[in-house]
DNA sequence: CAGCTCATGTGAACGACCTTTACATGAGCC
DNA sequence: GGCTCATGTAAAGGTCGTTCACATGAGCTG
């Protein structure tokens, strides 16, 4: 009863049946618990049941494991982000902001993924699969950017959505990077990741002129185009984005 | 002619009379080549010209060395973050901008010292030293942020300056990860990292109320309070930060 | 200068890991 | 029933990290 998924030798015939999928657990568990770096080939064997060099059966090496994995947290993470885009509703900044969030939820949630993703050292262009992947997934957040630059208010130059979108992924990825995982650079903060990624886009977006004190649309379509104290006065939010949360 | 720097065995006596130091030096090239996860231990003994063991009279084990190279790596860091710091000359949004671009170009030109601070996985607590170093570090945007925030356009709420640290900090950062570093992450960019980030950080400014049109002050004093399209009006510079550069 | 001491370096050894190679097993198909 | 080929095993080679007993010699003490 010790061993849950170290399914015995004897329990199975000769053949695993199923060790390639057997194999991807085991390591995202043992990243999960010991980093990409601490994570070892054998290791994943061992709990999957199989001698050393089973796994050389499934994957090249080790590091295509790993970029697997890599691969598998692109597409989680697509489809987290899709989810928190939903479409832009109820409205297009209400929805960014949930993406911004659920960047971090997903560093947070899936330290396993997010480590192979970002921390592991696999190049993004080891596997074309992966590329692809990775590609997808940023294309969410420059799609929702996409529709967040047609809202600049008019009279503004209109902001390149392409470069919204890198600015908001640096944003996320840096305040993630830094503050938001368990292991490494955990550093004291005043306020938590998600709120201080929340002000920081906040803040941002006000800077491109876009109205940011939340408020719920009226209606399903979006909001009048420009409120009056959106880019004229020294409309600022009463307390501004960091005022006291909650 | 071909070994460079490996000191002959025959050429030196029984003592190597610097090894501390010149392992610090091979393994610093090593991280440089092949990151710090392929970093080896080993490695840094042979192109020292001594055996496997030594290395182990002056650090622990191998993780005492990859932290005692983020160390120097901070203390580097500080360096040239106070550098371009300068104090706020000439004047504060300049200055300001001036360390994201340190910071850029530490990243891209010490990537060794980049990537045992950042991706080798070291704890920032595994060791005093680096805590304190990397705390000094990170005190000079901190302190930058300070004298930024008591600019703030009277008439607005003063952001917190520690938050603002940390926000430029996890932009700087963020795209230092994702962009700025030549072995992985590299994705197609439609502009330069530091180009990016300098829009990132201007539109954040402008989003806290700050001037952010680039004129040097009429002299060493800070500019006039608040001009008058710093915070009402669609007062957008020409063309906006991200305008066509150069 | 003789002799002592202790920091520093050596060699050998252990166990873990990655990877390859020759061989074993058995599931699916004729 | 027998073949075949994907899948798994055992054994072996090479590299690492790390430890331990031992060697060396720089610098001090007298």
């Amino acid at each position: 009863m010790s061993w849950r998924k170290e399914t015995r030798r004897a329990e199975r015939g000769y053949h695993h049946g199923n060790l390639k999928e057997a194999l991807l657990q085991a390591a995202l568990g043992l990243i999960a618990e010991k980093g990409a770096a601490g994570f070892t080939f054998a290791d994943a064997a061992r709990m999957a049941g199989v001698s050393a060099a089973a796994p050389y059966r499934h994957f090249r090496d080790r590091d295509e494991l790993l970029s697997s994995i890599a691969q598998r947290g692109f597409e989680q993470f697509e489809a987290r982000l899709t989810a928190a885009w939903d479409d832009g509703r109820p409205d297009t900044v209400t929805a960014f902001e949930r993406v911004g969030r659920a960047y971090l939820a997903f560093a947070r949630e899936e330290p396993a993924f997010y480590n192979a993703m970002f921390e592991s050292g696999v190049p993004v262009d080891s596997n074309p699969a992966l590329q692809a992947a990775s590609e997808r997934a940023f294309n969410i957040i420059r799609a929702a950017a996409e529709r967040l630059a047609a809202l600049a208010p008019p009279g503004t130059p209109r902001p390149p959505a392409m470069m919204m979108a890198l600015h908001i992924w640096s944003m996320a990825h840096g305040v993630a990077s830094l503050f938001s995982r368990g292991d490494a650079a955990r550093r004291k903060l005043p306020m938590s990741p998600d709120e201080l990624l929340e002000a920081e886009v906040l803040i941002y977006l006000r800077g491109l002129g876009f109205p940011t004190d939340r408020r719920p649309p009226a209606k399903s379509a979006e909001p009048p185009p420009v409120p009056p104290e959106a880019s004229s006065g020294s409309g600022v939010p009463p307390g501004g984005p960091w005022g006291k949360p909650k």
